[in-house]
RNA sequence: GCCUAUGUAGCUCAGUUGGUCAGAGCAGCUGAUUUGUAAUCAGCCGGUCGGCGGUUCGAAUCCGUCCAUAGGCUCCA
């Protein structure tokens, strides 16, 4: 007998090789047609697979993020049953399941598959989910693993093969389709009932541009019809506030096939909008203690072959400008930080000067592969909010510390209240790719976790992820599809000051090397604001947004006192504007809203005789009627709290 | 850069097998209307159908190529 720990603690016996399955069978027969997987001392297995001893279980459903990962691998090796059916000789390369469903990388030899040929391939999938296909895992020895591949003539699975070791092998044949995989899967197909390829795309084998491209098919199934449509619904919903959808639609940004792919032109109400971003952090940094810097464009060649930018962005970038004078170029920044570190040299620096923080919003350019471009978020001439904070070893921490304040009291500004942070540092078996010393590392590394741990941060610290000069902090957020993109970020270097030759005279009166910390709260105005939109969906927060309120007379007649509510609006500052168009008021209500103009002040008549207006918020409706000083108290509190820190 | 799609007025989209197929709605302009919480009416303007080649008596439609965009891959703010 095994003794069988449930997640509510309660201990039942089975006989030896008990199966998940069956515990799920034992509790009742609903709860047995809805498991996926087991989870068996933290591991997930088959609920198929035998359970020999005693063991903790959580039986997986699909409310478990576990047990729909197990739905989704076994859909996977589902649809490559489903390819191999239809265009016979293919070979596989991988197939996982990711957060959102499944793919396979298929090798289709001189074949293709396009979205045209994704319903055959549901279609095959629905028929053999049907069939409710067992799951058979069988452990294989290596190399029985190895002639089957051999004879199949698979040469990806052979060279997955050959990196495992004997003993950890197994396969899995859910009908006629026979994988190698570690499982686990689903007893058998029957939960797949809704089945949906949602794309097609390339990806190099093993993620490596110079091998092979494979076709990848990307697809999500559900147990219920339903959830597929409703997760199709959804993704249309984010399709609305996609940011380069919105960002057309609010006249926040264009592009120009003349200027150039990657190249955004600022609108005014986009330009009005960054501006205002950028004040508000340029006030929160004067507060901090930073200082303005500005920088040219441009910069020699020389001076990011000392920095080493050269190596890194000279091969695949803009190519450098030539001058009337011979062997004379420049290079069109791509960081911010060499000029920065021209300036902290320009005379000698103190212990006593130090931090010194230095901020600019400083313009940078990257040639960024033509396939990579992506509205806002990634383009080739963007301006971070960049600033380098000079410090000796030991200012570290509360310089991470105070960067941190700005971070979260820009999200807070801003409503952002889901974001991940991420903790990079070195992998310390391969001290070899990391410029500085091991004390250095050790103490910025130690202060960068204490710093997270002390502000409650939950970071996700990942070990080897670290920049060869130094370990970072980055924050993330997720835009309407679900992509995760990188904003803030706070880099320690230990590598720019050595290539420069930075020093600070110490209190024992010799020279010391600082510290740098490269910082930027937003990342990018153009990704921040693109990832803005998406949070916000184009409802700009209040003190942000370009036109804050819009006065909409009822009719020619009442012009005059819909100027004399606008004055009066610019002298509490706020920022409107009035719809003199001779329309109906439904219609410039419509209007209005579309444009997500917080507020729209209805006047007429009545208001016009008591010196009122008729408040109507977007999204809300009709808020009743105020005075103009009351209305104005009201918005000016609103934004008062959200840029308070 | 690579794979797979897409590309028709400022925007959203029709356009059947190549032959009155260059259209609609919104936006814009003009005029009428003077309007009370999500669309007043009428008229007008607007496109060498992404660019360039080719096939054909004839191409928005078929083929090639280039450019741009989209979803991925690799890379990054």
């Amino acid at each position: 007998m095994v003794n069988i720990t449930l997640p509510d603690n309660s201990v039942k016996q089975f006989e030896e090789g008990v199966t998940g399955l069956d515990i799920a069978k034992s509790i009742s027969e609903g709860l047995a047609r809805n498991v996926l997987s087991v989870k068996v001392n933290g591991e997930v297995w088959d609920a198929t697979r035998p359970i020999m001893e005693d063991a903790r279980i959580k039986l997986l459903t699909w409310d478990d993020k576990e047990g729909r990962a197990t739905m989704w691998h076994s859909s996977a090796h589902l649809m490559a049953e489903a390819v191999e059916k239809l265009y016979p000789g293919v070979k596989f390369g991988i197939g996982p399941d990711i957060d959102q469903g499944f793919y396979y990388d298929i090798d289709l030899g001189e074949k293709s598959i396009t979205d045209a040929d994704f319903r055959k391939i549901e279609d095959t999938m629905l028929q053999l989910a049907r069939q409710k296909q067992a799951f058979d895992r069988e452990e294989k020895s290596k190399k029985e693993a190895l002639d089957y591949f051999s004879k199949k003539g698979d040469e990806y699975k052979l060279e997955l093969i050959d990196e495992l070791q004997d003993g950890e092998i197994t396969f899995y044949k859910s009908g006629d389709f026979v994988d190698l995989c570690r499982g686990p899967h689903l007893p058998d197909t029957s939960p797949i009932k809704a089945v949906k390829i949602l794309s097609v795309a390339g990806a190099y084998w093993r993620g490596d541009e110079t091998r092979k491209q494979l076709t990848r098919l990307y697809g999500i199934t559900f147990p219920k019809q339903k959830q597929l449509k409703e997760y199709l619904e959804l993704l249309e919903e984010a399709k609305k506030r996609d940011h380069r959808k919105l960002g057309k639609e609010l006249e926040i940004y264009t592009f120009s096939q003349k200027v150039g792919p990657g190249l955004p032109l600022w609108l005014p109400k986009g330009a009005q909008l960054r501006e205002r971003l950028e004040q508000f952090l340029k006030k929160v940094q004067q507060d901090a203690g930073y200082e303005p810097v500005i920088t040219p464009h441009i910069g020699k060649v020389e001076l990011y072959k000392t920095s080493g930018h050269y190596a890194k962005y000279g091969e695949d970038s803009f190519k450098p400008i030539q001058t009337p004078v011979k062997n004379e170029e420049f290079f069109l920044k791509p960081m911010n930080c060499p000029h920065h570190c021209e300036i902290y040299k320009y005379k000698p620096r103190s212990y006593r000067d130090l931090p010194i923080r230095m901020a600019e919003f400083g313009t940078v350019y990257r040639y960024e592969q033509s396939g990579e471009l992506h509205g806002l978020t990634r383009v080739r001439g963007f301006t971070q909010d960049d600033a380098h904070i000079f410090c000796t070893h030991d200012q570290i921490k509360s310089e991470f510390n105070g960067v941190i304040d700005i971070v979260m009291h820009i999200f807070k500004a801003l409503d952002f209240k889901e974001f991940i942070t991420q903790v990079s540092l070195r992998d310390s078996r391969d001290k070899e790719k990391y410029i500085g010393t091991d004390e250095n590392w050790e103490k910025a590394e130690k202060a960068i976790l204490e710093v997270a741990e002390e502000r409650g941060l939950d970071a996700k610290i990942e070990y080897g992820e670290a920049a060869f000069y130094g370990p970072k902090m980055d924050f993330m957020v997720k835009d309407a599809l679900g992509r995760e993109w990188q904003l803030g970020t706070i880099q320690v270097d230990y590598n720019l000051p050595d290539r420069f030759n930075m020093e600070y005279v110490g209190a024992d009166n010799m020279p010391h090397r600082p510290a740098m910390i490269h910082r930027a709260p937003f990342g990018s105005m153009e990704r921040f604001v693109a990832v803005l939109i998406e949070h916000c969906a184009g409802k700009f927060p209040l003190w942000l947004t370009p036109e804050q309120a819009i006065v909409l007379p009822i009719s020619e007649k009442y012009q005059k006192y819909a100027e004399k509510v606008l004055k009066l609006l610019n002298n509490y500052d706020i920022r409107a504007l009035i719809d003199d168009r001779s329309e109906k008021t439904g219609k410039k209500i419509r209007d209005a809203e579309l444009k997500k103009i917080p507020f729209m002040l209805i006047v007429g008549e009545k208001e016009e005789g008591d010196g009122t207006v008729s408040v109507r918020k977007q999204g809300e409706g009709d808020l009743g009627t105020f005075s103009i000083e009351k209305f104005a108290e009201m918005v000016n509190r609103e934004v008062e709290e959200m840029i308070a820190p």
